[in-house]
RNA sequence: GCUGAUGUAGCUCAGGGGUAGAGCACUUCCUUGGUAAGGAAGAGGUCAUGGGUUCAAUUCCCAUCAUCAGCUCCA
């Protein structure tokens, strides 16, 4: 007998040999039906392996991700399957489960190619494959054989791969007519994959290596029930009615121009605004926090990019140096703000009672971003970040991380961002050559954020070895309103750029000593966030935030006149407000509304003027009834506090 | 940067070796209306840019630029 311990640390006896799917079978029929994979002391096996020892076990479903990622590495077989019986002769590299879904990257061989249209053609054949209900059997091989496998059969790819695997036994996956080199986990059969959607068909070099071959890379997902297929097509429907891209254009909050360059987001008059909102709301809570405002120039000498250490490292992707045509002084545009920063700090002596200083910016900045890599606004060559720098001594780190994270919540709670996660990267303990700063600061820094990330009770992930090599950091992560993640703001520890800069503080015993830098940028950049703020709202912004709040419909031109009067006592009163006073009919000014996405429709006609009424119409919602204009204004006005917390 | 696709009116797109097309938006006129598209007329384009082939190129070929997808990268 074999002693099993379950999640709960609950214990139970089973005889030597037994597989995790009797072990489901035995607690209930239920968990039977959902279990895809199981975890044996922490790797992760098939259900149908045999267990010879003592061992902590945890069952796998469609709800984590180990369970998702046998349910999809499955497929990704099965889909090689269907295309081997497709395309006679076709190589296989290599078909991992990814965050949606998988791919399989295929070589085809001269002369062949696969397009989105015959994607439909493999799909059945996956369904007719998956109905055989053919279990996945494991194999264990020793190298030589694996190797004679894949010569006979023809597959350099394959070849290639185990050549480069270590010496010893490889595991072998076999269903159906199909088998392949793999780790594993796999489904016990191919009939729980019910719902097959192969999603498109791009180039991708062998090995990501752009000298390598390029291969065919055929993207699919699949589910164990059809409904959750289609929900997953409707959310990507969503997802494109959602591209900021497309949204941008519509509501006309930016552009690009060719002749501009790309890469370089031209800000129209709405977009401009929202910018601007945001600005002045950030603005504002760092003034409460104590961040000063400072202003920095575009471009900065060469030298001060070699001594903050970017030249070296990020010189290639900066904009070549600019040279002054009489001193032959080489400037770059900042590709970062830090270093103007760290000028400003040392531009007068600071005593340990100045700490910390906290210098705000929103500084635009500069990248050579490789072409290919742009994308809309969430991948540009010029962008502001919301930064700011904050200047203390090594035991205010965990005070200022816990202050940078009550302004983070309150972005958040004004922009209803309700869903995030906070990644807290340390350094790998393993590797700690790969960092500046002693070991002492470090332990200190890390310390510092766990405990702060603690204390503010965020919901948390920590991962090893994805610290900067000058500090540790905290990112945040959120999910908008369709359950895509996001990463926005950041807030890293840096003992770098003091060292480099010689920053320097007064301490109370009359010596010198070194200041901790933080970095932090709640947004990240502002063509960034827009982005994200876009895609989550699909761009019906909070009221406080969109550029036009309300607009006022007379029924008919007779009523423009009153229009203008509503018009000047809302804006006046600090409400954005816009008069429609088109030569058109109401339900055409409703439309044409709606679709600008403006949150409040004001129509007015005989009833309204005679009573000082307006009718309201809210955005998506429909009639409200009507209201006195002051009535309005004031509820416009409490609307607005509640959603900036100021109530 | 690499591979592939795309580039026609402000927007969304059709077309095709020989006067350039639609819908929406825009302008003017008619209409003056009560909660998601009233009607009519008009204006609008070096068909991304530069070369080449041709009697003739927006259409075919080449290059460049940009956009999109994927790969690689992201202080």
């Amino acid at each position: 007998m074999i002693k099993i311990t379950f999640p709960d640390k609950n214990v139970r006896e089973y005889n030597e040999g037994i597989t995790g799917m009797e072990i489901a079978k035995s607690i209930s029929h239920g968990l039977a039906n959902d279990v895809l994979a199981v975890s044996v002391n922490g790797e992760i096996w098939d259900l149908s392996r045999p267990i010879n020892s003592d061992a902590e076990i945890k069952f796998h479903k469609w709800d984590d991700a180990e369970g998702k990622h046998a349910f999809w590495h499955s497929s990704a077989h099965l889909m090689a399957e269907a295309l081997e019986a497709v395309y006679p002769g076709v190589k296989l590299g290599i078909g991992p489960s990814i965050e949606n879904g998988f791919y399989y990257d295929i070589d085809l061989g001269e002369g062949r190619s696969i397009s989105d249209a015959d994607l439909p053609k493999v799909e059945s054949k996956m369904a007719e494959l998956a109905k055989t209900k053919s279990s996945y059997n494991r194999r264990d091989v020793p190298k030589s054989e694996a190797l004679k496998y894949f010569t006979e059969k023809g597959d350099p790819y394959k070849i290639e791969l185990i050549t480069d695997l270590a010496d010893g036994t490889i595991s072998f996956y076999t269903q159906g007519n199909f088998t392949d080199l793999c780790r594993g986990p796999h489904l016990p059969d191919t009939s729980y994959i019910k719902a097959i959607k192969l999603l498109s068909v791009a180039g991708a070099y062998w090995r990501g290596n752009e000298k390598n071959k390029q291969l065919t890379r055929v993207y699919g997902i699949t589910f164990p029930k059809q409904k959750m297929l289609d929900d997953y097509l409707v959310m990507l429907e969503q997802a494109k009615l959602r591209d900021h891209r497309k949204v941008g254009k519509e509501l006309e909050l930016f552009t690009f121009s060719q002749k501009v360059g790309q890469g370089l987001p031209l800000w129209l008059p709405k977009g401009a605004k929202l910018r601007e909102l945001l600005e002045n709301f950030l603005k504002k809570v760092q003034k409460e926090y104590g961040y000063e405002q400072v202003i920095t120039p575009h471009i900065g000498q060469k030298e001060l990019y070699v001594t903050s250490g970017h030249y070296e490292k990020y010189g290639k992707d900066s904009f070549q140096p600019i040279r002054t045509p009489q001193e032959g002084e080489e400037f770059l545009l900042k590709p970062m703000n830090c270093p103007h920063h760290c000028e400003i700090y040392k531009s007068k002596p600071r005593s340990y009672k100045d700490l910390p200083v906290r210098m705000a910016e929103f500084g635009t900045v500069y990248r050579y971003e490789q072409s290919g890599e742009l994308h809309g606004l969430t991948r540009v060559r010029g962008f502001t970040q919301d930064d700011a720098h904050l200047f203390c001594r090594p035991d205010q780190i965990k005070e200022e991380f816990i202050k940078v994270i009550d302004i983070i919540f309150r972005i958040f709670k004004a922009l209803d961002f309700k869903d995030y996660i906070a990644q807290v990267s340390l350094r790998d303990p393993n590797n700690k050559e790969k960092y500046i700063g002693s070991d002492e600061n470090w332990e200190k820094a890390e310390r510092a954020i766990i405990e702060a990330a603690q204390e503010k009770g965020l919901n948390t992930v920590v991962e090893l070895g994805e610290a900067a090599f000058y500090g540790p950091k905290l990112d945040f992560m959120i999910k908008d309103a369709i359950g895509r993640k996001w990463q926005l703001g950041t807030i890293q520890v840096d003992y770098n750029l003091p060292e480099r800069f010689d920053l320097e503080y007064m301490g109370a015993d009359n010596q010198k000593y070194r200041p901790v830098m933080i970095h932090r940028a709640p947004f990240g950049s502002m063509e960034r966030f827009v982005a994200v703020l876009i895609e989550h709202t699909a761009g019906k912004f909070p009221l406080w935030l969109t550029p036009d709040q309300v607009v006022i419909m007379p029924i008919s031109e007779k009523f423009n006149d009153y229009g203008k009067k509503v018009l000047n006592f809302l804006n006046n009163s600090d409400i954005r407000t816009l008069l429609d006073d088109r030569n058109e009919k109401i339900g055409k000014k409703i439309r044409d509304n709606e679709l600008k996405k403006i949150p409040y429709l004001l129509i007015i006609g005989e009833k309204e003027e005679a009573g000082e009424l307006v009718s309201v119409r809210k955005q998506g919602e429909g009639d409200k009834g009507s209201m006195g204009l002051n009535e309005f204004a004031e509820f416009i006005k409490n609307e607005i506090a509640k959603q900036l917390q100021e109530i």
